[in-house]
DNA sequence: ACTTAATCGAGACGGTACGTCCTGTCTTTAA
DNA sequence: TTAAAGACAGGACGTACCGTCTCGATTAAGT
């Protein structure tokens, strides 16, 4: 998010620091929550001044977006030349990532502030929907070519469905494995070409 | 959750302040959400004294968790004779539902918490969500019974994508309306018998 | 329990209740003192309701002023035959008095709300001061009769500037022992007889 | 009792804030004394924060004791060249300031607490009773040499019974001004050189 | 090499809400 | 009726946190 080109002079902003209130507030996030989270202790444990946070970010709601923005991993579209081993690929991806408990916080703040900020679903939109949501569609779009699914199926509300399954699932456990019941109920949506 | 039986002698905790403290958290939940309402606030509208908060409710989530628990519509199990009908009749009262600020708030609260405080998750479970899942099961099965569902069909599954796809609808808003939304993601899942 | 005698349809309790109320209130009186004495650890030491004690008393301050009314020892105006044989008596009784724990909080009590509150005041006036204020009288008129003394000492005024150092000792502890230094400071005020 | 040295780092105390904070403490403990006097109205009153008292003071014993310790008016030790003269001056200035409504409030606090809160009586007595016991001792000692009194006259007990008086007056007010009974009680203890 | 100016850590600031405690009143059941 | 038990409205207490604001002390870039 730097600007394209610096020449201000002063003290230019501390990377280290940068990187040390990241770091904290994400594992306090993991930790305690975004409620019990305090700025002070975010900025004690970094070994930093709240002074250098509140420079960066207005407020804590925009620290913790952009330390949750930080941790971006590639998304890479699976290929196996086959419908479920893709899937598959996919749907370990995102339990993976959804399931540690820093994982589950962000979703829990993102989902909780929705309706008054809209800054968290944004950024988890665009950060890590929506990436998902394309190698979705490519991975069906691969599968109709391989008539391996209905040419008329919406690639767009199949992933909407399996990520509300799965935030239900954040919820409300389901009692057999997490994977196993991601793609049961995946099953139901992606019917397969009629013969 | 009341004792069978009750004799307790002094004076009775008193109903109308139960009910005022209720109304009073419910209409400041639904106008500026659980974290932007403090207790005072609800003691002064409620008309009554903070200590008679405290004294049925330990902290302001017990208090909230209750609230939202009295809030216990009744679920009409629809038989319009008709599958389709019926879900139509289930998507209806959901949406309503959850459509409110009331229930945007309620939701949001409960998701954000669920992971650190189990409360409000087992709290919207029983009072909300598990009728809900009931009365689905009846709809479904007696569509099994008219043949116009596979007979394999998952009522338990099925529910839980829909409740997922909802949870989903109500953080990134679909574009179309919501229940024709909702109505298309079930109809991917609910298939119709093979004939 | 105590139904030994089943037979009373007014308020058999009465007596035991007040003067356990009495009791209760001198006890925590003497041990954390007027302000951190709450009215339900009364209550609770007497074994009765807080309506028993409110029934009574309008207030903290009148059951107090009652309970320190309540313990009127008998002031018996001494005979020595000699000035400073009376005197030592009187000195002696009042320090007794004063130094215990109770007499203590109740002097703190009484000059703490004097101003604002002048029943205290009244009741240490008229229970305690009053008495003692005509003992003196006597003994000094005695001791003026006997020529111990000049015949125009202001009794009033001897029994004012007692009572002031002792007043003032509670506060301030003299070094020597309170007795000494009372009669030392008294016999600045009482001087002989001129020859 | 600030450190020889500062250099701590941070942003120092507000001197504005804390004299603020004693300003507005003293006027409201004149106004309606220590026990109606609310924290919240102290803060408001001297428009800083509640926060900004407790961090200087664990409680509000604590900053009243430090706000009447910050009323030290110098005492001046008058010269008239007569003891009478000097005496007057002395008596004067002590009724000036204890009867005023802060003098009354401060003085029933410092007996209140007394026993047990020994702050209060300290800072009354290293404040203000001691410099008045000095410069009492001198006056006498100038009047002993004087020989306007007798030589073995102990001046530290005259104060004390005085101080005593004052005290007493101050609960049970004389019928008579108060100046003219003070010094006709020290007329009493002062007792002339005899001849 | 010397300015210059924005940064840093530290921590105080005004404000708001929390949950506890206490007073004096009210309301019930039991006797 | 009176007692006991305890709920009630109101209000102060002392704590925690937020986002802002000073401090003296760095730290580079541009003269």
């Amino acid at each position: 998010m730097k600007d394209a080109y610096k020449k201000s002079p002063g003290r230019p902003r501390s990377v280290s620091s940068q990187r040390a209130m990241l770091k904290a507030t994400l594992e306090l996030l993991a930790e305690v929550g975004f409620e019990k989270m305090s700025m002070d202790a975010i900025a004690t444990r970094a070994g930093i001044g709240k002074t250098t946070i509140y420079r960066r970010y207005a407020n804590k709601d925009e620290l913790v977006a952009d330390a949750i923005e930080s941790v971006r991993e590639e998304i890479r579209v699976p290929d196996t030349g086959n419908l479920w081993g893709d899937m598959d690929a996919l749907i370990e991806n995102a339990t993976q990532i959804t399931l540690t408990p820093l994982g589950k916080q962000a979703v829990a703040m993102i989902i909780s502030s929705a309706s008054s900020n809209a800054k968290f679903a944004r950024v988890y939109w665009e950060k890590y929907l929506l990436p998902r949501k394309q190698a979705f569609a490519s991975v069906i779009e691969r599968a109709k070519v391989r008539q391996e699914v209905a040419s008329d199926v919406d690639a767009g509300l199949v992933f909407d469905t399996m990520s509300g399954i799965m935030l239900y699932a954040l919820i409300f456990p389901p009692e057999e494995a997490w994977t196993d019941y991601i793609r049961r109920s995946l099953s139901l949506v992606l019917r397969p070409m009629p013969k």
